[in-house]
RNA sequence: GGCCCGGUGGUCAAGCGGUUAAGACACCGCCCUUUCACGGCGGUAACACGGGUUCGAGUCCCGUCCGGGUCACCA
């Protein structure tokens, strides 16, 4: 068989080689230990929580190792492909301000000097290297039709086969002559590009995953598919090309990928690359409610799946960031305690720290997560925040809450900025109904008092109070005002007095306070009272006071 | 089914042949406290199972079981 003649056939319009492509792209030339990685997503749907983790694996392994990371997507699957898919993926990556140092950036744009890094834009160089394939001998056109195929699986089933694909003798196009494929491209029969395999059953091949160790499997056999019949690369193809192209050397994938490794190691050997290393990553699972069983988040079934969930949801950016780097490095969390400030791009990361078992995501921990990182923001954070949520989410609240900066920042400065800050938002949607009695609209009276209260002394508390309070106390003053309340109307001040002597008084100080703010609040439990009143300020303050000691009963 | 990955408390996990088997979340109790939080102290709770190797195994080997992945002109 004449290869030059055959390749010539199959490609006439390629008059490139694929020297020019290792000219056109040539080693970065990065310091020894930079690591070159890349997220590259099929641009399929919204982007997937466990994408956003895989995407965080890639950079935090560039940056820490001064390398370079790039974003590239994997569109050669027209079939699959959503109009809006590369915008989605942006979209989410700006969002939580995810930076890779090339790639795509935006629907049409691009920033490196690999380019283009979207895969239908890179025609010409598959069909180089697979022309050259083909010149060597180590690929071949396949006529064969998907009815074909699939006849030849399911006596592959039916038989038994313990490997199942096409190769060997069921590789009925790999022995065609240069007379028999050009009659078929004269009768214009579809063909894909297939490799000739090399690989033999009983050999193994050994490759050392970064994240898993050693993996041992049966070298590859099968004839993979290269070239679809539009002339489109498959996975497999695209991917020994662009990473050797693009010059990666840490291939950072799911763990679904792992079978496939075989495959990909004998592409990159017959194109004559240098294979990259390979890191699988664990999957992200949840328990399904059903079953009780883990399972991988689903995009179909699970809500949380979409990045978008957490977003809606109100979660900081920061919180779902740090949530998944506990995930990702386990000694993220000690380090997060040593360096409460540090910015994440900081962390020291390990890609072989990662573990190698699927993690389930844990929402309480996200919630705990979350509540540290709002606590240690600024007001202004906190008010920023909240109000760029709300504009989208819920207007209404929105308007509300931003009518007047000034006094909502207050609020959300309540027992903020300092030492031992409070820990009760995790979300922004919650923050409508934690301060709900600040902001009239909201405020709904409930003047429910504990059991062991009783209406007449909650009058009476509410009733003396509205003549003792005075706004210009500081804290002890106010506290101590309300102290000496107590004993006139049946409380005592001393809480331990109380617990010694529990019949002795109606209750203690801390009854009182309830009532009061109850009263101001319609709340059991809010923050610091005193901070709370100066803010109401004093008209609210008797208003509220009034009413309520007309509502107890 | 073949091949492969994984299996330490409810969850995330340290561990690298000798540990009272860390820590975090959750849960419970106590303390602090005007409420609730925060914080502090303490507690419940784990090496899937069975064989080896070894003076000694969560750590190494083999088998079993369980969970997952993959066997496309999808990625």
């Amino acid at each position: 068989m004449d290869n030059k003649k055959l390749a010539q056939l199959l490609f006439p319009h390629i008059d490139k080689t694929p020297d020019y492509y290792e000219e056109l792209y040539p080693e970065r030339g990065l310091a020894e230990g930079a690591r070159v990685t890349r997220f590259a997503p099929s641009p399929t749907g919204y982007l997937h929580i466990g994408g956003l983790f895989g995407a965080l694996v890639d950079v935090l392994t560039a940056q820490s190792t001064g390398g370079v990371s790039y974003l590239r997507i994997e569109d050669t699957d027209k079939k699959r492909e959503i109009d809006d898919g590369v915008s989605a993926i942006i979209n989410g990556f700006d969002y939580f301000g995810v930076e890779f140092t090339e790639g795509v950036t935006g629907f049409g744009t691009e920033k490196g000097a690999y380019g283009p890094y979207t895969q239908s834009q890179r025609a010409e160089i598959y069909q180089t290297i697979a022309k050259s394939l083909v010149e060597k001998g180590l690929a071949y056109p396949c006529f064969c039709t998907a009815e074909e195929i699939s006849q030849i699986r399911e006596q592959q089933e039916n038989g038994g086969a313990l490997i199942r694909g096409y190769f060997g003798k069921w590789a009925k196009c790999r022995e065609l002559t240069l007379e028999d494929i050009e009659k078929n491209l004269a009768e214009g029969k579809q063909w894909v590009l297939r490799l000739r395999s090399g690989g033999s059953e009983d050999k193994k091949i050994i490759f050392d995953d970064v994240i898993r160790g050693k993996i041992e499997m049966p070298e590859n056999i099968i004839d993979e598919v290269l070239l679809k019949s539009d002339g489109i690369p498959t996975y497999h193809f695209a991917h020994a090309c662009d990473d050797h192209f693009m010059r990666t050397t840490h291939v950072i994938r799911g763990e679904e990928w792992i079978s496939s490794v075989p495959k990909h190691i004998e592409l990159f050997k017959a194109c004559g690359y240098k294979v990259p290393k390979y890191a699988h990553t664990p999957q992200v699972l949840k328990t399904d409610e059903e079953t009780g069983d883990k399972r991988k988040l689903s995009k179909r079934k699970d809500p949380e799946a979409a990045v978008g969930y957490f977003v809606e949801g109100g979660f900081p950016k920061e919180s779902v960031l740090e949530y998944l780097l506990t995930l990702i490095n386990s000694n993220f969390e000690d380090w997060r305690r040593a360096n409460p400030k540090e910015d994440i791009s900081k962390f020291p990361f390990n890609l072989k720290k990662m573990s190698s078992s699927g993690c389930l995501f844990d929402l309480v921990k996200l919630n705990d997560v979350s509540k540290n990182v709002i606590s240690v923001m600024s007001a202004e954070e906190v008010y920023e925040n909240i109000a760029a949520w709300a504009k989208v989410y819920d207007p209404e609240f929105y308007d509300i809450f931003t009518a007047d900066p000034e006094f909502s920042t207050a609020v959300m400065n309540i027992d903020r900025e300092n030492p031992k800050p409070r820990k009760d938002i995790a979300r922004w949607s919650e923050v409508k109904d934690y301060v709900a009695y600040f902001f009239k609209p909201f405020y709904q009276p409930d003047y429910t008092l504990p059991e062991n209260i009783s209406a007449a002394d909650a009058k009476a508390i509410a009733e003396k109070y509205l003549t003792e309070f005075d706004l210009a106390d500081d804290k002890d003053q106010w506290f101590a005002r309300i102290k000496d309340m107590c004993e006139p109307l049946g409380f005592t001040p001393n809480v331990k007095e109380y617990k010694k002597n529990p019949d002795a008084f109606k209750g203690h100080v801390g009854d009182v306070s309830t009532v009061i703010r109850i009263a101001l609040t319609s709340r059991r439990n809010t923050p610091d009272l005193y901070s709370i009143m100066q803010l109401l300020g004093e008209d609210e303050i008797k208003a509220r006071l009034a009413e309520a000691i007309e509502s107890f009963r």
